[in-house]
DNA sequence: TTAACAAGTGGAAACGTTTCAACTATAAAG
DNA sequence: CTTTATAGTTGAAACGTTTCCACTTGTTAA
């Protein structure tokens, strides 16, 4: 491979010049004519490993999610690289597989490869917290289990969007409905809170189906409440692989929306608009999450000195999207 | 951050032989001792960067796929992930949306970043094929376009695939199935042939439906065929996305399997399973792809001379999951 | 005509590693 | 007790950039 010196050589001049040039920073037409003749000749590439081992900069900016084939996660990072793009930086992804140790690890790999920044999702696992107290570096953390992180913070406004799927099953005349959630983790323990808010004071402990963000336990537990003795008489699922697992269960046992119960589910992407019935929804701002944890990110970036900056928690708002899958009692 | 040289210099030693240490070289176990403790000490992490300069090796490998919200694209980088970490490389992930030039341009920041090697999912446009010509890096294209590759190539067998479906609907009694495909993608073109090679030597050219491998077109073609005038007794389709296009319109349709019509699929992955009527459906072993692919770029990476070998072009069979969908006539 | 200045240029030093030739200490052999 | 082999250590050089200071032009003002 030709290097900056194998150009000098060529053009006859200097390695700070075509340093120069390849920063864009003044350099005689003359000059700039014949550098860019010689690049083209011997094929020349800068090699940014030197390059960002002397500046400490890489525009590489790097992103961390729990699962490169959650549909939620792949979408959000789409729009991630492509803002970030957008801004001159360029985006590696990584999968920590929703482990805590992992993550940490791939956490150390992107900041020894001199990342300029992470926006990280984190795994669900509340342990994984401690990984970023040390670090130093810009972070952007998304939908995190953390309440009172160091380092900014964006995510929906998960009490908001309970309140709203709440509020619509209450006005249809709703009393009673179940809810499927995970409430060890943050948004999910969020959005029931809200969802609960709109029933008023206390609530009826057995309409909380507490487990995982699955599909498995979302399936488990809308099988629970159709076989249940009281049943209630909507159901409300607050993640995308709940939604599916409770869809899925509907479909098995022909259970109609809204004739045999009403439903709301949330976030309104991959295979639900496509395949699912028709269903009242949350949908959750997926590209203006994107788009503010890279203009945070890039904040933090640029103006290094805004460290000192108290960290910011940015809400973005929900939208129920509105089907025919609630019945008015 | 602290370097070689402040562990040289805290633990008395030069800095070669902290070097060493860290490449799990002989030393004393004095000096290990000493080292190790003012690593830890001094908090010091290895540049990578620096390193990779060095030694040309940076123990990461690039993987560029069309779109990161392709479900197969990111279960395949999800199983390469694996086994490359497994074997002691990290990867990186990166997006080129299906676009040529930007399929060229992450292509060279991975080189620039100086990957050990790469694995790439070239998109449709068949253009891209002139990029690798001029690289000189380990290479391993999945389910490419191109016919004659200069690289090691590995796919799923498309022609038997298409095989596969063809005759279950031969032996099930049909004659008229109609196939959805996009005949410019060499998969899809490769998996029509072998459809129609169960058929006998000549077919009716009116039950191929030529289009992009995308919701839109499945959904279109599926829509067409069903209105047509001659309809045929079975359906085709031989991707994901088409077949998730076709579903949606039988769902909107009301359309039942195989009662209104026969239907074979293509990938058993993502929401087909879940939501989805029961199908018979061709499945494309993903993991095996992704295995075979660390494996085939592993021995590049590791066997330099190797290159001057002839390229390896890698089939993997399919298998044909059977359901009801295909009525015997 | 000269002094002052601006705009570019050249090349050594530095970034944090690994490598390698020279060196030291220790052990084994005679 | 010397010689020879062995194992480990050392620090300078190199990897390909950017940065910075000293330098050369060319231009303007007096």
């Amino acid at each position: 491979m030709p290097t900056i010196k194998d150009v000098a050589r060529d053009s006859g001049l200097g390695v700070g010049t075509i340093s120069r040039y390849l920063n864009n920073k003044p350099v005689t037409t003359e000059n700039r004519l014949k550098i860019a003749q010689s690049i083209k000749k011997l094929g020349y590439e800068r090699n940014e490993l030197a390059r960002g081992l002397k500046t400490n900069r890489s525009f590489v900016i790097g992103v961390l999610i729990p699962d490169l084939t959650d549909i939620f996660a792949t979408m959000l990072v789409q729009t991630i690289e492509q803002i970030a793009y957008n801004h001159g930086y360029n985006t590696i992804t990584c999968d920590s597989r929703g482990n805590d140790a992992l993550e940490r690890e791939k956490i150390r790999l992107l900041v020894r490869r001199d990342v300029d920044g992470l926006i990280v999702f984190p795994s669900n696992d509340s342990a994984a917290n401690e990984a970023y107290g040390k670090l130093d570096i810009p972070l952007v953390l998304i939908n995190t289990n953390i309440t009172d992180s160091l380092y900014d913070t964006i995510r929906s406004d998960d009490f908001e969007a309970g309140k709203q799927a709440g509020n619509n099953f209450y006005k249809h005349g709703h009393r009673r409905v179940a809810i499927i959630t995970q409430m060890r983790n943050r948004p999910g323990y969020l959005r029931a809170q809200g969802f609960f808010s709109e029933f008023g004071p206390s609530h009826d402990p057995s309409l909380l189906y507490d487990g995982e963000f699955s599909i498995d336990d979302g399936y488990t537990a809308m099988k629970a409440i159709m076989e249940s003795e009281n049943r209630p008489t909507g159901v409300f699922t607050t993640n995308y692989y709940t939604t599916i697992g409770a869809l899925r269960y509907c479909r098995e046992a022909h259970i109609e929306f809204p004739e045999d119960i009403s439903f709301i589910g949330f976030d309104n992407i991959g295979a639900i608009p496509i395949l699912g019935p028709p269903i009242t929804i949350i949908e959750q701002p997926i590209v203006d999450i994107g788009k503010q944890a890279v203009s945070l990110l890039l904040q933090q970036i640029e103006h290094p000195d805004i460290s000192t900056r108290t960290p910011i928690e940015m809400l973005l708002k929900t939208r129920l999207v509105i089907a025919e899958s609630v019945k008015t009692i």
